[in-house]
DNA sequence: CGGATCGTTGATCAACTTCAACGGTCGTGG
DNA sequence: CCACGACCGTTGAAGTTGATCAACGATCCG
């Protein structure tokens, strides 16, 4: 079965019958390192599923410094959601970390789906709960943590990602300069 | 027509009738400043509308501080959003900033109501969606905002928030010690 | 009236940023 | 396949930002 498959078994009680129905609603795309799915300022038509490979959401600051706010690797779903469900312009813009699979689907494809497999309406909802809890769990930790606390237990609760993530693209992550991050990686690396 | 009400009709397509007996599901509740609607490690019942007066949303930090990470002014909800929906222990506390006047729905209330009214799932579903986007904002602004340029967007904003919460509080809120909010406000008078 | 908590002030200190410079590596065109 | 330029990660010095601590007057509440 497909990861996209896999994840909704997971997460409903959907017979693998029909789950083969429903991944034929979403469209497999390929994209190379550094392509873009979504850029700021479009309209954000789609909801991705990462297959195999990474994918980041970020948006430009005043400086024009790029700031990610969220990665994508397998099994994870992405997308500008408030822009998606809104239908207003993409205030983030999504991006390819390296070559990357994933399946996509729009918002006609995803309303005929609702409408065949209803039980899928409790599976988005899942993400979206899920979306909104990372977030209050990040507000969270900017209070409780200092900029070190968080390095290191983003390091060791997601080794993945340091592995996978240029240092400068992990930094704006993190929210601090990639000559800080590569301070305390020295710092760890002693330990 | 109660705060409440106002607040459906304007979010909605309801009839004014209908939304008469929809309010019927809501038990109105008053709490005296400082009364706890919730506290931490209680399970979350209820959803809170606040039709008059001042809730906050906080938690306590591992040195004892008490962190607020969001306000409910007239015409908010407020909750426990993960704990009400998972059924888990409550993160966060909920507390009277004022003497306050709310409307209370719990779990069994809210599935009767959406049984003989499905057009308000659409109606929490907007309500679930602005918390979300509300949080992505803020974490937004952490990552753009020095917290001098947050104070200053948030008391032109928020003028009202400004006016009646606490300093303590609000510097809790905003990411700050009491002494450096001082600061802040004595540096803004001077222009 | 008395105690506790709150807001303010100033001094000191730690955390983190900025800037400039250097070597390494990646990818692109010849 | 090589050479060149661009970008990335690292280092160290200097500068800012915001936290911490202690002390004091004001205010709230019993």
């Amino acid at each position: 079965m497909s990861e996209l498959g896999k994840h909704i078994a997971q997460h409903t009680a959907i017979s693998t019958d029909d789950i083969e129905k429903i991944v034929t609603y979403f469209k497999p795309q390929f994209f190379d390192k550094k392509a873009c799915l979504l850029k700021e300022n479009q309209l954000c038509k789609s909801l991705y599923f990462v297959n195999k490979g990474c994918l980041r959401l970020f948006f430009c600051d005043e400086k024009g410094n790029e700031q990610t706010i969220q990665f994508a690797l397998e099994g994870w779903w992405i997308t500008d959601l408030t822009a998606f469900h809104s239908e207003k312009l993409a205030e983030f813009s999504i991006q390819a970390i390296e070559a990357t699979e994933i399946m996509e689907i729009d918002r006609n494809s995803l309303e005929e789906l609702l409408k065949e497999f209803p039980q899928m309406e409790r599976y988005f909802n899942k993400i979206y709960q899920r979306a909104y809890a990372a977030s209050l769990l990040r507000v969270k930790y900017v209070f409780t943590l200092s900029k070190e606390a968080f390095y290191q237990m983003f390091s060791t609760k997601y080794p993945k990602f340091i592995q996978r993530i240029p240092q400068k693209i992990l930094a704006s992550f993190l929210g601090f300069t990639p000559e800080y991050l590569s301070e305390l990686r020295k710092k760890s690396m002693k330990k």
